[in-house]
DNA sequence: TATGGTTAATATGAAATCCATATCGAATGG
DNA sequence: CCATTCGATATGGATTTCATATTAACCATA
């Protein structure tokens, strides 16, 4: 049996008539006739009772004429579905982001925005280590991934870089240096003497080298205390006095009682924002999703508010 | 589209090699090449990647080949529910019935034996008088209606006679005629000087004018005393002592307290059971309907056992 | 690096099938 | 009783589908 078959037969029960349905199909009797013969002789089923004014179904011909009006229907429905799905408007895309990267305002701005472009794509996301992340990709549990830091082995990664925001550092409330006007920056160089909360090396490596190379820069070696297995652990320490964190600007959203922020002058280390992808990775949703992180990144490169924005919400 | 474009879409995907699944569909590679590029260019979309080992679905693909699958077995469940009905083993059909019918074990039986065997034909069932039953075959409201009684205006309307019951005649409990053995029969003409308990005559003509004939017959002319709207009412007026009543013998099943039943000698009045149907009416349930009654009324009428015989159910 | 093998794409001719024109047959209604 | 209507049949033409032969691309292995 072909869709053919139903679309006429379809016509010829609606119609009642074999000319007029024909005629609607843009055809002629004959071909229609024997048509409609054919499937009845491969269903081995009379589905018209001929009368001499034109057609009538038969029992057998109404059971299987809404079957048919469905079928035709779902057709339509997979043809749409495979369409929006091809154009990346339908699916599933999994997102995974380091602790720090959704105080910047950039994330959730894409995220929201995906979510009201591309509604019938069905986003989660996924909180965790870098390196978790990279091989949450490689085993296709993860499509793409908000991170800070290079990857220590990218093959079949491609990392973009998306932005780039200066570092500031958290000190503790009762710090010497707290008691500066806030708008004040601090030189790197002031805190030669301090001992510096720093993130777990194995799960961030990139941050934490940035920070000992400006530092080293700076002409001092930090004395390295204790490290945090999280960015927000790393501001607790912060604030229970047991060191200076250098940190994303971006975290400054993250207002903790017992930490001040200050900026940095001069050649203060930067953090990178960066989005990691299955190299070759054709499936569509993700196409879209990059499209619009590339896009919403050209928007806000040119002026990089940060700190000052305000941020809609942190996760979808 | 066609139902070959999609059956050889999912040969392909299942396969994830043209080649086989160009085997497997029992044909060359180059025309199955050809057939997926052109459901690929109807669409507008791309459902493989073409690897250098086979090919492997697109997201699209996955998506088409979830849904293509449910469309064969949707075409799978027309065909069969259309042969189905077209056998007569899947539909709708409304047996209508006066009441004294069910009280026969025919037609019990007989509703019993086609919904076991055409469990998938919903059957209901309608009392109504024969006249109401008439209409209602013609206005399509019932397919079938079995009755006792001659139909008056037979336009578009067969009745098939099933079988034959003799009458017996219900007396008042206390009756003197109700002192014999309940095994003696009487003589018709010993109720000669009775009052005559009848059913309404609008609602079925024939049942009156055959025990009134069969009266006459024994040389009286039988007092007509009340009548009543059913007959089951007729019973419960003998009960009352208002008179006796003469009623087709299956209608002793209804024991009833107050009503004594003997049989009659002699050429006693006989009550048909016929079966009306739609003239020309090719609903295959319709069909099997009454070729199971008439399968059915063979098995009776060789030795028709009237009354003495259990009821399974009155209905179902 | 070269080469053989594998697989999908392309080209072309043959076969099937689908459709249009012409005609017939059955049934109805004036 | 004839004209009309409408579906079925017959036959030739056009399109489509399929098969054979060949090419191109890509890997694996020597």
């Amino acid at each position: 049996m072909e869709l053919r078959h139903l679309r006429y037969f379809i016509a010829v029960a609606e119609e009642g008539h074999v000319t007029r349905a024909a005629e609607r199909l843009g055809m002629q009797q004959p071909p229609l006739s024997q048509q409609i013969r054919a499937l009845e002789r491969e269903l081995d089923v009379q589905l018209f009772r001929r009368k001499p004014r034109g057609v009538e179904p038969t029992a057998a011909g109404r059971a299987l004429l809404a079957d048919a009006r469905a079928i035709l229907a779902q057709i339509d429905h997979a043809c749409a579905t495979t369409r929006r799905t091809a154009r990346g408007e339908e699916g599933r895309i999994c997102v995974g982001f380091t602790s720090s990267a959704p105080f910047h305002p950039f994330m959730p701005r894409v995220i929201r925005a995906f979510r009201e472009r591309y509604p019938l794509v069905s986003l989660t996301l996924e909180e965790s280590g870098t390196t978790e992340l990279i091989e949450g990709l490689r085993a296709e549990r993860v499509d793409a991934a908000f991170i800070r830091t290079p990857v220590a082995n990218p093959e079949g990664i491609t990392v973009s870089p998306l932005l780039e925001e200066p570092m500031v550092v958290a000190l503790p409330q009762g710090h010497a240096l707290a008691r500066t006007s806030k708008s004040e920056a601090l030189a790197l160089k002031s805190l030669a003497t301090e001992t510096f909360i720093v993130y777990r090396r194995p799960t961030g490596p990139g941050l934490y080298d940035a920070i000992i190379a400006a530092c080293h820069a700076s002409g001092f070696s930090p004395r390295v205390g204790q490290e945090a297995p999280r960015i927000v652990s790393t501001l607790n320490l912060v604030a229970a006095g047991l060191g200076v964190a250098i940190v994303p600007a971006s975290l400054q959203r993250m207002q903790m009682d017992g930490v001040a922020y200050r900026r940095l002058k001069g050649t203060a280390p930067r953090a990178p924002l960066r989005l990691a992808l299955r190299r070759h990775d054709t499936a569509p949703p993700v196409r879209r999703f990059l499209d619009l992180v590339r896009q919403t990144a050209r928007a806000f490169s040119p002026s990089p508010r940060e700190g000052g924005e305000k941020v809609a919400r942190s996760a979808g």
